[in-house]
DNA sequence: TCGCAACGAGAAACCGATTTCTCGATAACC
DNA sequence: GGTTATCGAGAAATCGGTTTCTCGTTGCGA
């Protein structure tokens, strides 16, 4: 490897002191312009980068956020990941990808590890166990966590308005005309899974209804469970179905074709979570789009502003969905 | 930040000097029995957990892999990123996480910035502009290349048989009895493109049959220019159809659906990539997958020996596909 | 003209590890 | 018993920046 050039032959190649090029670099006042200048000229010349090892080194703190996930290959994070890459970058920040895996050890030998590189924040998946998240906040540590709010924990959020985007996907639904509109939601231990539910339920009763709990089911937020569900509410003769997560509209769609129950002349059917392929399902997919991307980006703002001022209060933000309607869910 | 403890610490509470601490920690030999025991014991006590910016700024590396992906959001690219992950982890690296867009100057910032910071490795999806791969090598950096080949650089790099894969697509369908095979593949400059369309004419050669050119298109790669290569071959009256990438093969079903042209019994389809969602769509698509995460693990692999051993000659290591036959390429 | 404040820039300390250098003690050999 | 390897462990240098401390200079007011 070729050594590159240090803050030292940049000082000697202008004939200064190493403090006043790391005085003209980092833009602090006060340096006599004709140094500036040729302190600016030797590290062009030099083609000099400053070694971010020493620096952080110095000032104890890094330009690293990590990311800890829980399934890289759920599209819901990756585009998360992207809105924080895009905007941590901007920032001046790298992103470290941590893959929590769903596995509990395993986010918490990352975490170990990611104290001791002095990374300067965190963005947390609502997967993890809490504890993990506690060990970064005790260390003091700047963490904002996505998607879901942590139990017993003041923190900076970045959250979705669930309960409106079940409740405007099944607005949608009565609006078009469906008399008896079923739904799928997921664990009721999820706070994901029970405000989408309350967010139909409230759809229900403002136009009118009441909410029949042979029309209702939970599930396990997988493609099998949501099969499952759709078979058996399928006796309830349900003519549309709000289904609360991406994986379970894939098993419901699969068991009305299995079935050959057309959609939506049979049954209509909205999805909630962003599920890319929706357009390519035929018959393309309603579904209530998260804003992932934004979530990610939002995020990144939080952590940095917790980062400038980490006595400010934990605020939570809270996203809008977006409601998408395709064929899936539309009187012909 | 409660101040983590040092070095320092450990030594003054163990009663020796840091220089045994480190040689206890790093597991350097000839240490007394006794002081390594008290040393282990007061860095357990203290919870000590050494400071990596200051190991790394002595040692002048990091343990730390970027991955510079050309696109988060792609399926293929986060499955990768996945195998990187994890092998590196198994290997005492984190992996950060650079989505270059498809924008050569966005790339380029990247690379800049990556080589201040004392990364030890990259691994580098195809798209890049050599020039920025080529600074990187320069600069002496392990660099490992994925998917493609870069021109004119001597590196290691893990392939795909792409020819083997679109050989093994085509026969498939001749071994179905259809008549006349099209292929859609991509802009005729990517290796890729090229590759598959290799296979795809092989296999007819193979069969005994003479490609036509009528019965060939190149389209972009992306979704837009599937739809429209589908739509232009339509004249041409395949049976069947041969798409050499995901995103096309989602455009070319969308023409068919469009046109109320059955899947498959008016026309056969086989994709080439992975598409997640390939047993959601009606009919389950037939794929050629490949193998992504384990592309990302032997690219780490690579990356570990190149490390280990700078003066490696390079190797090409090049990983089978996979035949994914499904409903929508089977006679009935 | 003198004194003091303000200011600019260099010298040196510092961040927290690793690693070389050095030295004292023990062991071995003649 | 004396001299020389051997070895273990501490002192100090080092990595490459940032930041404090210090000092010389200039400018302004009295």
């Amino acid at each position: 490897m070729v050594g590159m050039p240090t803050i030292y032959d940049v000082a000697r190649h202008a004939g200064v002191s190493p403090a006043t090029v790391s005085r003209v670099l980092n833009g602090h006042e006060g340096v006599d312009a004709a140094l500036t200048a040729r302190v600016r000229e030797s590290a062009a010349t030099l083609g000099y980068r400053p070694n971010s090892l020493a620096r952080n080194l110095r000032r104890s703190t890094t330009n690293l956020w990590a990311v800890i996930i829980s399934d890289v290959n759920n599209p819901f994070f990756t585009a998360v990941v992207r809105g924080v890459e895009d905007a941590g970058q901007d920032l001046g920040y790298s992103v470290v990808l941590c893959n929590s895996d769903e596995q509990p050890d395993k986010e918490a030998r990352y975490v170990t590890a990611l104290l001791a590189d002095q990374i300067s924040g965190f963005i947390v998946s609502p997967t993890s166990r809490t504890a993990n998240i506690r060990a970064l906040v005790d260390a003091g540590r700047a963490v904002v966590a996505i998607d879901r709010r942590p139990r017993g924990l003041a923190l900076d959020t970045v959250l979705v308005d669930n309960e409106h985007g079940a409740r405007e996907a099944t607005a949608h639904l009565i609006d078009q005309g469906y008399e008896r509109i079923a739904c799928i939601t997921g664990p009721s231990r999820l706070s994901t899974a029970s405000q989408r539910l309350r967010g139909f339920r409230a759809a229900l009763r403002a136009a009118g209804r009441t909410p029949e709990p042979e029309l209702e089911r939970h599930a396990d937020f997988r493609e099998r469970g949501g099969y499952e569900a759709m078979a058996d509410l399928a006796a309830a003769r349900p003519d549309a179905v709000f289904v609360a997560n991406n994986l379970m509209t894939v098993g419901a769609l699969e068991f009305l074709s299995d079935k050959g129950i057309r959609v939506p002349d049979e049954v209509a059917v909205v999805g909630f979570d962003d599920v890319p392929w929706a357009t390519f399902i035929r018959p393309p997919l309603s579904t209530v789009t998260q804003p992932t991307y934004e979530l990610g980006r939002t995020a990144a703002t939080l952590l940095k502003s917790r980062i400038d001022d980490p006595g400010r209060p934990p605020t939570v933000a809270t996203l809008r969905t977006e409601l998408h309607v395709r064929a899936s869910s539309r009187r012909r």
